[in-house]
DNA sequence: ATGGTCGGTGGCCGA
């Protein structure tokens, strides 16, 4: 199974572009984030006629996640227990929506952006990730064998190198230590991040501004993650960042990130199965 | 070429 996390930066903007990806990356189960509608705006039907189904929440122009999958969606979440709001009154915003996929507990996160230190919205951005760690680590105590993936743009560069230059970004966001420290809280809540072992650095990025032509430049960032419980961990047999869809007109900021899944033992026998192989003799 | 962005929106904001 394949599994991919990617902020669209809209939907609408790039559908066609999107579903043409997802068919030739032959995709499963696709986290998608920032698509920047409502549910009532959403391109649907183009996902559904490539046998895609389609999990989606927006609430504004802002924003917005979705799940789509081809190997079944049951059990669809709208943001998690104790999501912080944004806003006066304070409101949850459309930034996490999970869904059961092909037996795996996937979660497409939009985590806060944070803007500027001083800013508000940072002290929002380190609030949430607190709170996403706390559900996550929850769901690993009701469910040790949970086979659960975080996966989205997470906004922070855990390490320097996640980064073209640490010297640029002096007295910024993205890269200071409580956003680290915050996303260090989920991966030692359980969440292992599997693609790095398989696109290791430096200048490995997921992200490259559009202004001041930072692609070309190789000026990028590794902002964006899929983070696994133990058990899904466990099946990780290889992962991408597939730099190529960064490229050209009508591209999105981010590159969608790949994570290939070994079968689970069940469904291997269950295959076995259906081959013959274990097949009881005929009388 | 010594600069250089998008998207959604509605008369700027967010990234």
């Amino acid at each position: 199974m394949r599994i991919a996390t990617w902020n669209v930066n809209s939907v609408r903007a790039r559908a066609e572009r999107i579903a043409a990806w997802l068919e030739r990356s032959d995709i499963d189960v696709a986290a998608v984030q920032e698509t920047k509608c409502r549910d009532d705006q959403f391109p649907t039907e183009l996902f559904t006629e490539l046998g895609y189904e389609v999990a989606h929440h927006g609430l504004s122009q802002w924003n917005g996640v979705a799940v789509l999958s081809r190997v079944g969606i049951t059990d669809v979440q709208i943001g998690f227990p104790g999501q912080p709001g944004w806003g006066d009154p304070a409101a949850p915003e459309a930034r996490a929506l999970g869904a059961t996929c092909g037996g795996v507990r996937v979660w497409s996160l939009y985590i806060p952006n944070g803007r500027e230190i001083d800013d508000p919205h940072y002290a929002y951005k380190l609030r949430w990730l607190e709170a996403l760690r706390d559900y996550a680590a929850g769901c690993l105590a009701t469910d040790p064998a949970a086979q659960m993936a975080l996966c989205g743009d997470f906004n922070i560069a855990p390490q320097d190198d996640d980064v073209w230059d640490m010297a640029e970004f002096e007295g910024r966001t993205h890269v200071t230590k409580p956003e680290r420290d915050a996303f260090r809280a989920v991966v030692d809540a359980g969440f292992a991040e599997v693609v790095r072992p398989f696109a290791p650095g430096p200048g490995v990025y997921t992200y490259w501004d559009y202004k001041q032509l930072s692609f070309p430049k190789r000026k990028g960032m590794r902002i964006d993650f899929v983070l696994a419980s133990p058990a899904l961990a466990a099946r990780v047999s290889g992962a991408l960042i597939d730099r190529e869809e960064r490229k050209g007109k009508g591209a999105s900021d981010h590159a969608p990130v790949i994570v290939e899944l070994d079968r689970t033992a069940q469904e291997t026998s269950d295959a076995a199965d259906a081959a013959g192989a274990t097949a009881p003799p005929q009388v």
